[in-house]
DNA sequence: GATGAATGAGGTTTCATTCAT
DNA sequence: TATGAATGAAACCTCATTCAT
C-alpha cells in the first residue's frame, strides 16, 4: 500500500530532438511547433483516432516526412502537447488547494475556488484532456502518467487536508483520507469532463460549481459549508 | 431546461436479422450468440479499438463473411451486448433507489447499498462498459445512448429524492436538485470504472464505497450520516 | 465474303432443366418462372451489372441456392428472357418488310412502319435490349448472337430488296447491298436505343421516325420519297 | 426544347493532382502517365469491367497505393484518356464539316471525308470509345458528357447545313434539321464501333464509307449524290 | 424441391513509414 | 532540412457458390 503517490518522470526531455538525433536548429524548431499547434487545433474538431499523420502536415504546410523528423507518431506529439498542459495545471491546483485554510467562510471558497478551478481548465484544454482521458482508458501508460502528474499533487493536498482535519476531531472520523481525496478528484474531474453535457440537460456550470464545492468542503471538514 | 431526462429506444429490435434480412434459424442464432460470446471476451484483453472483425470471426471458429452476416460491424455487435447490459443494470439501480427510505439509519443503509450495486455492476461488466464510455466520449450516438439508458432513471430517481428532501426543510436548501443527482451518478460511474487503479494506489474498495455513500445521503437529505 | 447471314442457333433448349438434370415439374416451372419474372422487373430499375443473385433470389422470396437449381448465372437467365424477346421481335420485323413492295406510296409507308416498329420495340424491350447491347459489346458471344438472330433476318430482308432494286435499274447502282442493309439497321436499333436521349435533346420521336424512314426508302430505291 | 446543344465543361483540370493535394513533380506525372498508358493498352485486350486497380498497378510496375495516390478509382483514369480523346477528336470532326460546301462533287467528297474521319477516328480510339459508349449505357453521367463533347459539335454543324439547305430550297423540306443531324451522327458513330463486325460479315469497309457518305449527302442537301 | 448457412476468393482502400534527393 | 514518391501490410467488404438438411 503506497499511503503516498509520487509524481511521475515526465515525458518530454528538456532539449527536443530530431529523428537522427541531432538538436535542431531555429528553423528545424518553427517547424515542430507548426507541426504541434496544427495537431492541437486539429483536436479541437477532429476526433484523437482520426488525427493522421498525413493530415497534420498538410494542415502544417509541410510534408509526412517532415512529421518524422521530430516525432515518431501522432501519440508522441499529442504527449508533448499534454505535458505542456501538465505543467500549467499541477501548478495552477496545488495553488489553489494551497491558499485554502478550510476554516469558516474561507475555507468553502477555497473549496468553491478549487471546483471552479477544474471546471475552468477543463474548458480551456478540452482536446488535448479529452485525449489523455481516452487513451488512458485504453490503456496507454503513457497518457496515464500524464493524468497522474496532473492530478497527483492536487489529490495529495486534498489527502492531507482530510487527514489533518480529522487529526483535530472535525473531518469525516471514519473515512479513508486518501479515499476522501479519490473520490472528490473522481467527482471533479468527472464532471469538468462533462460540463457541456450538463449543460445540454439543463444543469447549468455554476449550479455544478456550488454542488461540487458543497461536497468537498463537506467531505474534508465535516463541517456543514456556510449557507452564503 | 429538462427538468427530466426520458428514456432513449432501445438500439436492438426483438428479433435480429441476418444481412439479408431473414430471421435465423437455430443454427444461425447458435453462430451470431458464439460471435458475441468471443467478442465480449474478447474486450477483456484487447481494446476496443484493436478489435477487428477478422480476429472475433477467427475466435468464434468461423469467416469474416460470416460475421458480416450477422453484424454490418464490430460496433453493432458490440452495442448488442451493450443493450443486455442495460437492460439488467437499469434495473437494479432503479430497484436500489426504490428501496430506500433516505430516513435514519435505513436511509443510509440505502446509499451505501447504491453505491455498492455501481461498484459490482461495473466490475461485473468492465469490459463493456469501458467500451461504451471510450465510445461515447469518441462522440459516437449510438453508445450515448446507451449510457443514458443505463443511468437516466437513476439520475432522475436521485434527484426526486433531493427534490423531495428539500420540500420537506432537510436536504440542502440551495442547491438544483439536478445538479445534485448529476455530480453523485457522475462520481460513483466515475469511481466504479476505476477502481482497479484506486486498488492499486492503495485505496480499498470498501473505503470507496463508505466514502461515497456517505457524500450522497448527506447531498440529498442534508443530515450528517448515521455512524456506524 | 458471306453474301447471306445463316440464322445462329437459339441458347435456350425446349425443356428446362434443373441443376440436377431432372425436367422439374409444376411447383419448379412455377419457381424458374417467378424468378425470370423478377429478373426482367429489376433490369427495369438497375443496371445489368448490379443485378446480383442474392438479390433476384430475394425478390423473387426464394433463396440464391434455388436459383442456382434453375440457371448456372445471372447471364444466363438473361439469355432466356432475350431468346424470348428475339422470337417475338425476328418475326415481327420480317412480316413488316416481306408487306412492303418498296413501289411508290406503299413502298414509302413500308419504310415508315420499318422504322416504326424498331422504335416500339426497343421501347418495350428495353431493359433487355439495354443488356443485349451491352453484353455484346462487352464480347460476350452469347449475348452477340442474340443480336444476331434479332436483327439478322431484316438485314438480310433489306439487302434483297436493295439488290432487287438494282437489278431493276433503280435502286442505288454502285453500292454493295449488303452495306445497305448494315448501315440501315445499324441506324434503326443505334437511333431506337437512344430515343429517350433524343427527346431530351428536344427531338421527337416522330421526326425520328420519318426521318429515318426517308433514308430507308432512298437507300433501298434511289427514289425521292413522296411528300405526304 | 433545346434547338442547340453546348458543350458540356471538360472533365479534367489543366493542373493533375495527387491524392493529397499536391501538384506532382516529374517523376510522379511519369507514374501517372505510366499508370495511364498501362491502362490505355489494356484496355485492348480485356473489357472495361475487368480493369482492376490491381492489375494496371501491377503492368505499369507499381503497387495500387501508388495508383490511388494518382486516381481515385479506374474509371477516373479512364475519363482521363477519354478527355484527351475528345480533344483530338472534336476537333477533327469540326475541321471536316467546316471543309464542306455540300455543292456539287465537292460537297459529296466532304460527306465522305466526314465518314471516312469517323470509321478512322473510331479504329484509332477503339478501346476507349468502347469503354464510353459502354459506361454511357450504363448511365454514368461523366462518360455520356465525354461523349457528348465528342459528337456535339459536329452534330451542331450538320443540324446547321440541313437548315441552310432547306432555307435555299435544297435539302429535305419537311425533316427536323436536329432530327437528320441525330440520325446521321448515330449512324456513324454506330457503325464505325462496329467497323470490325462489318468486315466479318463481308462488309468492307469502305463499302460502309461510301454508303454513309451518300446517305449523308443526300440527307443534307436532298440531292442526288454525283456518280463517281 | 427448397433453403439456411457458411465461406473462399478476390478486389478495394487506407496509412504509417521509408528513402533518395 | 525538407520532401516528393512509393509501398507493405492490414483491414474491409462483397458475392458467387456450395452443401447438408
Amino acid at each position: 500500500m503506497r499511503s503516498d503517490q509520487t509524481a511521475a518522470q515526465a515525458t518530454e526531455a528538456e532539449e527536443p530532438r530530431a529523428a537522427d538525433g541531432r538538436v535542431p536548429g531555429r528553423r528545424g524548431r518553427a517547424t515542430r511547433q507548426k507541426l504541434l499547434d496544427c495537431a492541437a487545433e486539429m483536436l479541437r474538431s477532429s476526433s484523437y483516432r482520426d488525427l493522421k499523420v498525413v493530415d497534420i502536415a498538410r494542415e502544417a504546410g509541410t510534408s509526412p516526412a517532415t512529421f518524422y523528423q521530430y516525432f515518431p507518431d501522432v501519440e508522441s506529439a499529442i504527449l508533448v502537447l499534454a505535458d505542456e498542459m501538465v505543467t500549467v495545471g499541477a501548478d495552477r491546483f496545488s495553488r489553489v488547494v494551497a491558499a485554502t485554510s478550510w476554516k469558516g467562510k474561507g475555507g468553502y471558497a477555497g473549496a468553491e475556488a478549487l471546483a471552479g478551478a477544474m471546471l475552468t481548465f477543463w474548458e480551456e484544454h478540452q482536446p488535448v484532456l479529452r485525449v489523455v482521458d481516452l487513451a488512458t482508458e485504453e490503456g496507454d501508460a503513457r497518457f496515464a502518467n500524464v493524468r497522474t502528474r496532473l492530478l497527483n499533487d492536487l489529490n495529495n493536498a486534498l489527502a492531507a487536508a482530510a487527514r489533518d482535519q480529522q487529526k483535530q476531531g472535525k473531518g469525516q472520523p471514519d473515512l479513508d483520507p486518501n479515499a476522501i481525496a479519490g473520490v472528490l478528484v473522481a467527482m471533479l474531474a468527472h464532471v469538468a469532463a462533462h460540463r457541456l453535457g450538463f449543460e445540454f440537460w439543463g444543469v447549468r456550470t455554476d449550479e455544478l460549481k456550488v454542488t461540487m464545492a458543497r461536497i468537498i468542503f463537506w467531505s474534508v471538514t465535516g463541517q456543514k459549508p456556510p449557507t452564503s
